[in-house]
RNA sequence: GGUGCCGUAGCCAAGCGGUAAGGCAACGGUCUGCAAAACCGUUAUGCACCAGUUCAAAUCUGGUCGGCACCUCCA
C-alpha cells in the first residue's frame, strides 16, 4: 500500500517498523462541544485505513486521544457553571455516541492528556535539561525553536517565513516572556481561578502540543509508524509535536505523516470558530449516522469536500442500492439451485480491484466504483448461481463493505408469522386474481412496515427502509 | 508577502501520457396484473481558458482566469 507522506510530499509505500503491525495516532478532538461533521472527517477516514491495515492481515495498535484541557474548555465551563472536567466529560461521552454511530472501531487506547500530566512533566523536564525548552520568569516553559535545526520539515516553510508571515503575532508580544515570538509553551503558568497541577516550574498545565506527545509516547513509543490528523494540525500543532518528541527522544518521532482535507460549506472551511458548521448529532437526526460515514468515503480524504444536504441525501440513496443488493443476495441464497459460476470470477475481480484502489493512498471514491460494479454483476447474476458461488459473493462483498465500514444496519430480524400469513393470503389473491384483495394486502404490510416484492421466484418480504 | 492545493457531464466524483470509472438525478425501454427492485439504452468527440512538448495530453510545460487552504485557536 502506497500512502502519501506530508513530510516527504510524496507517495511511499507503506512499511511499518515491526512486520505486521502497525502504531498509529490520530489527534482527537477537544471536548468542549458536540462534534461537527469537519471533526468527523478525520475520524471515519482514518478508522477506515485502520480497517484495511487489519483487513490486509496486520495488527494495528490504534490511539487517539481525548483532549480535556484547553482554554475552550476552562471558557466553556465559566459558560455552563460547571467544572471544566464534567464539561470534558459530557461532551467525550457525546463524542463516542458519535463515533459509535458512525460504526468507528474503538481505539486500541483512548487517552485523556490530564492522565498523562506525569509523562508531560517528564518530557518538559528533558527539554529544559537539553537545552530545548527554558523556563519564563511567569513559570510558563518555552520551546526553543531556535534549537531545533530540524524545525518547519513537516509544514516546509522555514522560520523566517514563518514569522514575517505572522507580523500581527509579533506585534502582540508586548511582553518579554519568549526568547523568540516563534517560540511556542510546553507548560502554562496557572492564571487564578483555572484548573492546575503542581511542577517544578509552579502551578500550571500543559501546552497543547505536548499532549499529544507524551500520549504517543506513553501508548505507543519513542517512534510511531503513522501520525494523522486533519491538515489545519501540520502546523503548528504537528510541526510542535515533532520538535519536541525529536528533541526529547532523539529519534524520528513518525514515519508517516497523513492529513486529511477539510470539510466545507459553501467552500469554506467548516469550523466552530467562523460558526459555521454542522454537528454531526443533528444531521444524524435527519439522515442516520451511516449516510454521514458514506458521504466521508465519496470523495479523496486529501481533497476538501463540501457539504450540502442534499449531497447527504444522495449518499443514502446509494446506500439504498447496496443494502438492496445484499438483501437480493440472501434471497438468492435461500433459493439457489442454479449452477452459474461466473460470480465467482466476478467477486475476484472486485475484490482486486476494490484493494488496488485502496492500495493507492486510500481511493475511496475508486474503491466504491469497484465495489458499484460488483453490484451490477451481482443484480444480473446472483439468480441462477450456485449455492457455493453465492456464499463466496456474500462474503466477499461483505468484507469489502466491511472495510469500509458501511452497511452495518443490516436488519436481520426474522419476519413474524402474521406477516408471512398477510403474504400468502396476498399470494392467493394474486392466483385468483383478485387485483383489489392483493393490493389491499399489500397495502396493510406497508401500514406495518413491510415490503413485498413480487420476484421470479415468488415473493420477497422486508421490513421498510 | 511566503507556501501549497484545486477547476472533469444537471449535481458529486475517480482517472494523472494511450484515447473519459462509479454514484445521484433525468429520459426511453424490458420485466410486472399494477408496482417495487433489477436490467438494457440515452445523457462530456470532451476534462476552466490560451499556447507549447509528444505519434498520442483531462493527464507534462509555460501563461491567463477563477476558487480554496496554511503561515493565528481549529479535524
Amino acid at each position: 500500500m502506497k500512502v502519501f507522506n506530508t513530510l516527504t510530499r510524496i507517495k511511499e509505500e507503506l512499511k511499518p517498523l515491526h512486520e505486521g503491525e502497525f502504531r498509529i495516532y490520530v489527534c482527537g478532538p477537544t471536548v468542549y462541544n458536540f462534534i461537527h461533521i469537519g471533526n468527523a472527517r478525520p475520524v471515519c477516514v482514518f478508522d477506515t485505513l485502520r480497517r484495511y491495515l487489519m483487513y490486509l492481515g496486520n495488527e494495528v495498535k490504534f490511539v487517539s486521544n481525548i483532549t480535556d484541557i484547553d482554554d475552550k474548555l476552562i471558557k466553556r465551563a465559566g459558560e455552563e457553571g460547571v467544572s471544566m472536567q464534567e464539561v470534558a466529560r459530557k461532551y467525550e461521552a457525546e463524542f463516542i455516541k458519535d463515533c459509535d454511530g458512525l460504526n468507528v472501531l474503538a481505539p486500541t487506547v483512548r487517552p485523556r492528556a490530564t492522565e498523562h500530566i506525569q509523562q508531560i512533566l517528564s518530557i518538559v523536564a528533558d527539554l529544559i535539561q537539553s537545552g530545548h525548552a527554558y523556563v519564563a520568569k511567569n513559570g510558563d516553559v518555552y520551546f526553543r525553536v531556535k534549537s531545533d535545526k530540524d524545525y518547519g520539515k513537516l509544514c516546509h516553510l522555514n522560520l523566517e517565513d514563518l514569522e514575517s508571515g505572522n507580523r500581527e503575532l509579533r506585534h502582540q508580544m508586548d511582553d518579554d516572556l519568549k526568547e523568540d515570538p516563534a517560540d511556542f509553551a510546553v507548560w502554562k503558568a496557572a492564571k487564578p481561578g483555572e484548573p492546575y497541577w503542581d511542577s517544578p516550574y509552579g502551578k500550571g498545565r500543559p501546552g497543547w502540543h505536548i499532549e499529544c506527545s507524551a500520549m504517543a509516547r506513553t501508548h505507543l513509543g519513542n517512534t510511531i509508524d503513522i501520525h494523522a490528523g486533519g491538515e489545519d494540525l501540520i502546523f503548528p500543532h504537528h510541526e510542535n509535536e515533532i520538535a519536541q518528541s525529536e528533541c526529547a527522544n532523539g529519534c524520528t518521532f513518525a514515519n508517516y505523516w497523513m492529513h486529511n482535507g477539510f470539510l466545507n460549506i459553501d467552500n469554506h472551511k467548516m469550523s466552530k470558530s467562523a460558526n459555521n458548521f454542522f454537528t454531526v448529532r443533528e444531521l444524524s437526526e435527519v439522515y442516520g449516522y451511516e449516510p454521514i460515514r458514506y458521504f466521508m468515503l465519496t470523495g479523496h480524504y486529501r481533497s476538501p469536500l463540501n457539504y450540502t444536504a442534499e449531497l447527504l441525501a444522495d449518499c443514502k440513496t446509494s446506500l439504498q442500492r447496496l443494502y438492496t443488493c445484499r438483501d437480493n443476495l440472501d434471497f438468492a441464497l435461500e433459493n439457489a439451485h442454479g449452477a452459474n459460476e461466473e460470480l465467482k470470477k466476478k467477486a475476484v475481480e472486485a475484490k482486486e480491484k476494490f484493494c488496488a484502489a485502496m492500495d493507492d493512498d486510500l481511493n475511496t471514491p475508486a474503491a466504491l466504483g469497484a465495489l458499484f460494479d460488483f453490484v451490477r454483476e451481482i443484480n444480473t447474476l446472483s439468480a441462477d448461481s450456485s449455492r457455493e458461488t453465492l456464499e463466496q459473493v456474500a462474503q466477499v462483498f461483505d468484507e469489502l463493505t466491511g472495510v469500509l465500514g458501511i452497511l452495518y444496519n443490516r436488519k436481520k430480524e426474522e419476519i413474524p408469522q402474521e406477516i408471512l400469513d398477510l403474504v400468502e393470503q396476498r399470494t392467493q389473491a394474486k392466483k385468483a386474481k383478485d387485483w383489489a384483495k392483493a393490493d389491499a394486502i399489500r397495502a396493510q404490510l406497508t401500514e406495518k412496515g413491510y415490503v413485498v416484492e413480487d420476484t421470479p421466484k415468488g415473493p420477497k418480504v422486508s421490513l421498510a427502509k
